[in-house]
Parts: structure tokens; sequence; C-alpha cells
DNA sequence: TTAAACCTTTCAACAAGCTTTCAACCCCGT
DNA sequence: ACGGGGTTGAAAGCTTGTTGAAAGGTTTAA
């Protein structure tokens, strides 16, 4: 789960990505709008936390110019300011959630794991498609109760097919999620990976499906 | 658009009501758990509000009946309680969102209208004409909600003439679509996909109509 | 009747994806 | 530091779907 964090403040900064690091979200820090917009023009992330009281730019700016591009990653913000305006506005141009300043951590988290429900659908930690369960906090897929056997790399794939599906996943973002730095993955071992993972899911009747020239997804007949 | 409101408060059922019928919601009124609990299993609801402080029983109870019984409806809480405690309860348990009384009628309206966005897909990238449906983001065309498996030129063709239903499209335009580069298709390869197309979709009463001399059309028999 | 526009089928070249193999690379315990 | 076992992804050959030129058939308008 990688989460970019859009945040000035060294403390608080520092205090959000022991908690984010501690629920095993892979966090990525930016202390400026700008240098935020260059993140996330070129990677994917599954969930964007952002303070609106930013030296360089408006917050706000910053998302809106995301809804335009259609960019559907869900936000979160952060707002010192008192006063309901600020709030109602950031969630007419599209954020999903906010949090006033000063907040408690652990009602953070709560939003933030509530936010991962509601925008990848499933309840808790878990969701089930088919035979597979997908556990999120435990990095790991069950099938039929028993836990997969999976390598770091296979778990990724499966992960973000699960979470998105029935609906195709592009090798491009694929390719993303599985870059630890930026140094993006080449189609083939993408290929390879979706190979090994099929071999595993097979069996218990999850199939992924190619979409050619878009990419993958996944599909359980549960019929 | 129906609402469920769960509220005891008399002026303050009255006070929603008018608020969400002006903004053209249908709004069903249950001042108890289990009146609420006996709507909620009988009829259909897009969005539930449920008030915390109920006198009859616990609206977490409730909450937790629904997720239980896996009830896809979001669900906004009400809470006048102070503490996180309650609000965070309610989130774990799978409300969509919260708001502490006292609040202002606008900010509940913009969360309303936030939430619909969110669970019912706001930006829809879909557009439909008769039995298909074309999903712009994923490159998908659905008839019958199936997807037709169409390949990379099949779909751009398609999506032209959805787009421009009911329009004559050039096969100027359609070659300008389908292009690459710069080099233009000739215009028998456009004719070979507009058969093809047109195979796949006549099965769902989509025909392309020929207009000579200046290009196609795309008209559904709704009938 | 004739020419132009369009339809339909076929097929070879091509591109996308699949699969296996293997060497390099961790990690981890000794 | 060393060795063993799993992991990773480049490479290469294979399979399959896609593409559009070609060729011949059909319709339309004049």
């Amino acid at each position: 789960m990688k989460i970019l964090l859009i945040e000035d403040d060294a403390v608080l900064a520092d205090g959000l990505l022991h908690t984010l690091n501690k629920n095993s979200y892979s966090v990525f820090l930016a202390t400026t709008c700008s240098f935020a917009e260059q993140l996330l023009f070129a990677q994917d992330f599954d969930l964007v936390i952002l303070d609106l009281g930013l030296p360089d730019k408006d917050g706000l700016q910053l998302l809106r110019l995301l809804r335009q591009r259609k960019v559907p990653v869900p936000v979160l913000i952060l707002t010192a300011r008192d006063g309901i305006n600020d709030r109602i506005e950031g969630i007419e141009q599209g954020a999903d959630d906010y949090m006033t300043k000063p907040f408690e951590l652990r009602e953070l988290e709560a939003r933030i794991n509530a936010l991962f429900r509601r925008c990848y659908g499933g309840f808790s930690n878990e969701i089930s498609i088919g035979k597979l369960v997908l556990n999120t906090q435990e990095q790991q897929v069950f099938a039929d109760k028993k836990p997969l056997s999976l390598s770091a790399r296979e778990y990724g794939v499966l992960e973000i097919l699960l979470l998105q599906a029935g609906k195709v996943v592009s090798k491009d973002r694929i390719a993303q999620r599985l870059a630890t730095d930026d140094d993006a993955l080449a189609d083939n071992a993408i290929e390879v990976y979706i190979h090994r993972v099929r071999k595993r899911i097979e069996p218990y009747n999850a199939l992924i499906r190619t979409v050619r020239g878009l990419g993958y997804l996944l599909e359980t007949e549960d019929v």
C-alpha cells in the first residue's frame, strides 16, 4: 500500500511516518506541493494525505489539478484552520475525507483504514474474492483458509489484482506497484510473475484473464 | 435517490427532512432502530443517515448487523457525544462518514454529496447507448454488462461511433482516430474494421448504418 | 450499363503475450 | 565469511491474436 504524505511540518511528518510504517504502509514524503505533483504524475499511489497549510502553493489547487486530470486516488486532507469553509471546499473539490488539526493519531489510523475499505471495497483488512482471501495487514493471501506462500513480488501482483478484482489492471500499474525506486520493471518480468501467480491460484478457480493491449484482470468463477 | 434517516429528535429530523427534500432526495424517516431495521431489510436505500443516540437500542448494533449481512449501503453517522471513541468505533464498524452534533446543515449537504460521488462513481466515465455501455477509462465496451473483447482497432472504431452516436462519422475521421503516427489508414482497412465491429454488436440491436459518400453512423433500435 | 463506393473473405507479416531456463542475487543460519 | 535455498528478472523461443493489403463480390447512383 503506497501512501503519499504531503506535509511540511517536520515533527508532524515524522510522527505520521512512524505510525503509518507501523501499519506496514509504504509511505513517501513530499514537503512541497510541486514535489508532490511530480511524484503523483510519475507513479501511482493508493492514498494521498494532503496538508492544506503548505508553504509553496495552496493544497486545494493540487487537489483540483488531480481531479481535473481524473486521477482517481483517494485524498484525505489535513487542515489546521478553523471554520468549516476549508473543509467543505476540500470535500467539494473531491477530497474523500478530512481531519482537523490537532488530531489523534489513533483517529487518523481509523480513517485511513476506513478510506481503504471504502475505496478498494471490502471490510476490515480482509477482502475475499472467490476462494481467495487477501489480508493486506499480514501481506498474505489465503486460499481455502490455507496461506499461499508467495514471494514478495508474487504477492504484490496478486494484491493489486485482488484489490481491483474484475477490473483491468495495466502492466504499467503493476510495474508501478512493484517498483522499489523508480526503475520500472520490464514488461517481460511482469509476464513472468503473472505466469507464476496463475499457476498458484488456478487450483482455486481464480483466473487471471489477459486483456490484450490493456492488461490483466482477475476473475473468479463463483457460480 | 432514496435516503433512510434514522433520527428520534423531532426538531432535528424535521430540519434534515426539509434540507434533503430540497436536494430532491426522497427521504424516509425512522425514529427507532427496530423500525429502521425492518425498512432496511425490506427495501433498498442509497444512503443511510444514522443517529447514534437513539432510545431503543444502540445504533452501532444496527450498523454492525448491516455489515454482517453485507448490506453495502453507505452509512453516515451522527453523534452528539464528545470524545472520539464513538466516531472511531463507528468507522471501524463500517460507517463511511460521520458528523458530530451540532453541525451545520451546509456541511452535511456537502458530505452527503461527497458520499454519493464516492460510492456511486461520481465522475462517470461511462456512456450508454442502447444495450451498449462505453467506458473510456477502461477502454472497454460492455454489452448487457458483459465486456466485449475487442482489439485495439475495433475498440477505436466503436468508440468514435458511440461518442458520436446518431451522427455521421467520416472515414477520414475514423482513420485519424486510429492513426498511431501520421500514416493514415487506407479506406479499405476501415471497411474491414467496420465489418468486424458490425458482427460484434449486431446481436445487441446496435447497427452501423452506411451513409454513402459520407461515412457511418451508429444507431440503436431501442424500440 | 457503368463506375464508384462499399462489403466480405482470406492470408501473410507482425506484435503481444506465454513459458522455460538460467545466472545473478539476496537472505539467513552457521 | 561461507554455503544453501529461495527469489528475481533477462533472454530466447514459442503461441496466439491482430493488422491491413489484396482480391473479388455487391450495391448504388447516374
